[in-house]
This record gives C-alpha cells, sequence and structure tokens, in this order.
DNA sequence: TAACTCAATGCAATCGATTACAAAAATATA
DNA sequence: TATATTTTTGTAATCGATTGCATTGAGTTA
C-alpha cells in the first residue's frame, strides 16, 4: 500500500469521474450534495492526499516561497525566518531557506535555485552588490516573480523593502555615548557597499559632528562581524596617538570581540571605555557585562516582509507597487556602556 | 517577456518537435550532434530554464528534502542544518525547514505538510513521543518516504538515525565533576520521555553511583531548556537540607541561568559550586566564565544524516536498511567546572 | 533497383489536478 | 405528454517534461 491514491482511484472506486471527484473535494456548488459527501468519506477512507505537484504545474503556483540570507546560524536571521513562516504558514505557504554564506557566486545560485524551484516569491537580505548579483535580481523581478528586501536592500526599481531606521539609531546611539561623557567615539562597520552599514556610519558621524566632536578617519574600522574582526579593531585603536574611550559597533559579535580585547589589556568598562553593539543577539544580555546594543526586533521584520510580500502575490502582475517599510528600534542600555 | 520558455517554444523556433528538445536537453545519444548543438545554443539564447514541477510531477521526484527541528534559533540546530544542506545541495537537493516549537500538533502537521509538498525524503529531530505522533511517522515509513532521524530519535522499525553518545559523555561529565572534588552532582534534564534525555540521565546517574556517591532522586529536575529553567532548578536545589555541590545540566541555556541564580545568591563558580552544560552554545565560550559544556559536532551530525539519507534514497523502496550513526563527542571543559 | 540497416526524429501517452464546454439526467412548465 | 429549464456529471484539453514505440530517410548491400 506504498501507492499514493490519485482522485482516478476516488473515481474508479465510486465508479463516478475525475472531474466530479475534483471538484466534489473543492466543494463546487455544482455537485450535489450527496456526492460531495460521498467522495469525501471516500477520500479520507482510502487516506487520499492533493498531489501539490499536480496541482503547482496547473496552476503555475507552487506555494513555496524563498528566503535567501546571509546564514542562519545568528539569532538575529533566524529570528526573522520565524516571523516570516509564522505569518506565511496559516496562508499555505512553505518556507525555502538558502545561505550565501556572504559569497556572492552562492547568491547568484540561491536565486537561480529559487526561480527553477518555481517559488512564487522570494524574500531576501542582501550579501553583495556586484553588477552581476544586480542583474540577476532584476530578472526576478522582469519575471514577475515578488521579491521584498528586508533589514539589507538594495536600491532596484520596483522592489519592496522592510528596514529599521538604521541611521537614525546608530545616531541615538552615538549620542549616549557622548552623553555617558566618552568624547572620542569610534565606529567599527560592515561592508560600506551596503546600504544598512553606510546609514549607521552616517548616522554616527553626524552624531559626532552635531556635538562639536572631531570626526576622525582613523576611528572607523571596517571588517567582518566577528569576534576576531572586534579584537582586530581595539589593537588598532589603541595603538593610535589619541585612541578612542568608546566604540560604537555595526556587529555583537565584533563588539564582544572588542570587550574582550579591552579586557585583556585591562581597561575597565565602561568606567574607561564604553562599548554599544547592534543586534541584541541573545549574548549581549546573558554577558556578565552586558552589552548595551540595539535590538532590531527580528520578528517583527519577518513578519512585516512576509506581509508585504503576501500583498504583492495578491495584485496582478500589471500592478508593481512599491513600498518601503522601516521599522523604529531601541537602543538598549546596559552596562557596557551605563557610567551613571 | 515575463513568460518563461518552454520545450515546446524552442521546438517551434527550431521546426522541430517537443521530444527531440527534450532529448537534446539530456544530451541522449540518439540524438545528432548537430541537432544537440543547436537546441543548447537556442536554449540558452532563450534563456530557457527547466520547469522542476513538470519534472517532478513526471518522476514522481521533488527534489526537496524536508527537514523537521524544534526550533531554528538554536546554534545546534542551525548548525546541524548548515552540514545538512552542505551535504545535500551538491545532489540537487532544496532544503524545506519546519519547526515544531515542541509543540506535539505542529509536529504532526509539519509531517503532512511535507509529506503533502512530496518530499523525496525527511530528515527529523523529534519533539515528541505521543502514540499519535508515531502513528503519521508510521505512515512515513509505510509510504516509502526515507526518513532518518538524528539527536533526537525514536525507536521505530526501519528508520535510521544519527545520534551522539549521550550515555558515555554525560558519563564522563559527571565523573569530571566528580574528579574536581565535586560529590553531590545534581542534574538538570529535559522531556525524559526522549531517548537522549534519559540516555544522559543514565549515564549521570551511573557515575555518580560508580563514584560510590549516592544517588539522590532529589538532585534531578526535569524542565524546558531556556534561562528560567535552569534558575528555578538552582532555587529548588538550594532548598534542599543537603544541597549539592555541582549541576550537570542536559542544556546549556539552563546551565546558564543557574549560573546567573548561584551567582546572584552569592555562590562563587568553581570554587564553591561547578557547572557542566551541554551543547557548547556560543555564548558558553564567550562568558567571563566560560561554562564547560559538550560539543555535539552539530555540522558534522548534519552532514552524517543527510549522507545516511542519500543513501536510502538510492536504495530501491523493496531494501530498506536500518543504519544506527553514532558520533563521538567531546567534553569541553572550561572555567565553571575548573578548580585547579 | 529492391530490400535492408540504422541513426535520427516524431507521435502520443503519461504524471495528477483543474476547468471550459458538452451532455445527460432530473425537474418544472405548458 | 412534450418541451423548457435546471441541476448534475462527464469529456477532453491543459500545465511541461519525459519516453516507449513508431516512422522517416539516408546510406548499404545484393
Amino acid at each position: 500500500m506504498s501507492e499514493k491514491p490519485t482522485i482516478y482511484d476516488i473515481a474508479k472506486a465510486l465508479n463516478i469521474s475525475a472531474a466530479t471527484v475534483s471538484r466534489a473535494l473543492n466543494n463546487n456548488p455544482k455537485i450535489s450534495k450527496a456526492t460531495c459527501q460521498l467522495v469525501a468519506e471516500t477520500a479520507a477512507k482510502m487516506n487520499y492526499k492533493q498531489n501539490k505537484l499536480a496541482l503547482a504545474l496547473r496552476s503555475g503556483k507552487s506555494n513555496n516561497i524563498g528566503v535567501i540570507v546571509p546564514r542562519i546560524d545568528s539569532n538575529f536571521f533566524a529570528s526573522v525566518i520565524r516571523g516570516i513562516e509564522e505569518e506565511l504558514y496559516p496562508h499555505q505557504y512553505n518556507v525555502i531557506i538558502c545561505q550565501t554564506h556572504e559569497d556572492e557566486k552562492r547568491e547568484i545560485e540561491n536565486v537561480n535555485t529559487l526561480l527553477n524551484a518555481q517559488v512564487d516569491g522570494i524574500l531576501m537580505s542582501v550579501s553583495n552588490v556586484s553588477s552581476e548579483n544586480d542583474r540577476v535580481i532584476k530578472r526576478v523581478v522582469d519575471k514577475n516573480v515578488p521579491l521584498v528586501f528586508f533589514d539589507r536592500k538594495k536600491n532596484i526599481e520596483g522592489v519592496s523593502s522592510v528596514t529599521i531606521n538604521d541611521y537614525e539609531v546608530a545616531y541615538s546611539a552615538t549620542q549616549h555615548l557622548i552623553d555617558e561623557g566618552c568624547s572620542r567615539i569610534a565606529h567599527i562597520t560592515g561592508d560600506k557597499t551596503l546600504e544598512i552599514f553606510q546609514n549607521r556610519f552616517k548616522g554616527y558621524k553626524q552624531a559626532v559632528i552635531d556635538n562639536g566632536l572631531y570626526f576622525e578617519e582613523d576611528y572607523v574600522f571596517q571588517t567582518k562581524s566577528s569576534l576576531e574582526s572586534g579584537s582586530m579593531a581595539v589593537k588598532k585603536f589603541l595603538s593610535l596617538k589619541n585612541p578612542p574611550d568608546a566604540i560604537f559597533s555595526s556587529s555583537d559579535f565584533a563588539a564582544l570581540g572588542a570587550i574582550q580585547e579591552l579586557s585583556s589589556q585591562g581597561i575597565k568598562i565602561p568606567e574607561d571605555f564604553c562599548v554599544v553593539g547592534f543586534g541584541n543577539e541573545p549574548f549581549t544580555k546573558f554577558m556578565e557585562l552586558s552589552i548595551s546594543t540595539i535590538d532590531q526586533c527580528p520578528k517583527d521584520m519577518g513578519k512585516m516582509a512576509a506581509n508585504v510580500l503576501l500583498e504583492q502575490m495578491k495584485n496582478p502582475d500589471s500592478i508593481r507597487i512599491e513600498k518601503k517599510v522601516v521599522l523604529t528600534t531601541e537602543l538598549l542600555i546596559r552596562k557596557s556602556s551605563s557610567r551613571k
């Protein structure tokens, strides 16, 4: 009994046509109540399950949604995905997840894989800004496959996005450090070709300037999101003739690495040095010296992105609305930057 | 130009039959080199992409593999999934991830969703042991859909599994605590209906007994994997007339919660109290007071599980080999249990 | 030239579900 | 009873790719 029953099997069993079975299962009003009932019972008895592949082929809809993220083993992306799933599952969509590992080739492959798999829509957090990747993404738009960026977006016409207020929150994080009495604020940033890191940098810089402090190029360190990067950044900062007394890091991981390096050099936090991270990774709260950070409300972001996508999928292909959602985030002040 | 070209379009363009196009694209030797070449060029020019849905319908294979886990926002499962993906992607399989959130109903739903989606195989880390869930899983086996358990398994005939040496490593973790001078070892366990937690408990208990220590029922606390659980456990332990002086926790999260609670009560770790966790979550290493734990080599587990599945899928339905792989894991001794 | 071989290609069925259209059956109306 | 109307069901095409079984046509052989 390993064979899966089809509507034809049901039809044969009841000596009616497959069309009738199909309609009955879909509660088509054209079908008599008696037949409907009978078909439903027989289907249940035979343990019938609709073949989604056949359905997908016929309708041209796979009911799969693709999600592309740099990685899933960070709390941020895992939570975004969870938010996405919670919104999409009730609408009968499956979620297919692909990771780019920040590799531009893999990003292209992932997009192609998803298009190949005939997904009904794509949610994406961009890893790369190469022109070839742009071309692949434009192909998605041309094929009328609904696409929504989240967190890390690109400016491509016709593509909606859900992001956070990076500029503002970076500004207020920097302001907070200054308010705590720090005056030489350094900044650890990510790939500056990506909008989010640009915006955070701009917010940081503006806050520095607005407070009448001197903006110092050497106080900005561009690197990956990792512990080692944070430690490297600190080493570089401390080697300056006039080292900083605070860091606003675009990554919690780098912030942690920085803190570890500072501690190992005997520098007291927050007394001598303040640190603010970004992302509200769980460990920032767990640490003995809890780390101030910015909560990106990832689950909300996922839900919002999913909703924007759902909306887009409801529209006919002819209508393409570009929607830019910006979520307001929260600065969480913890021990690593509290001198009071 | 949003329409996707099909082999019929190519056939029309070249004035040949779709069958020839199909064969040419598959490099069927019956087709002349010239035609093959021509078709390949035309396909490339028209930007043809094979419709996987049609292929799936015809072949009965979707090229999708379903993965069911309790949650993805833990480093352990995220890493397992990454291992799975790394093994399966080269074989042209997509990975569909579902989360149960430890909810038995959702687990059933997830299995049905995946069967519905016609996945070619399922990798699963079990959340629940209710008999209804067993029935659903048996249905998977009956349908000849290859299934492999990882980490949390069930004993179901014909289902392979990849797990770790829970018993042994629990034994050695407990032994380690005793070697450090602790004599009243407590244990925080998970759902004891699940095999892995049973095995860890047994290893713990045996080590206690083998060292001539008294096994105390009150030293065992069953709970979820969370910070709060750990803190609750400690509160209960400390209320005993003869409180323990060490904890072996089946969860890193609970271990952290326990440590926080102990610290807040002024108990010194590791001097007065030692703690060993389980899972090697990243934060265990980051903490100022790094937490001893057990590395479950999740990526290897994912890769191994994927390989067992691939092997199973290669076999004809008639052959069903039950394979039980047990990975050897490592106890990582860190500050939370090092008195030397 | 007739008969035959064999490589290259086409025809048509198949996978399972849906749906426009046609046809049959049941019911209502004159 | 004959006809019109409505309800219910069936027929066949469709989605796109694959494949067993013809069929074509060029080249070989007698």
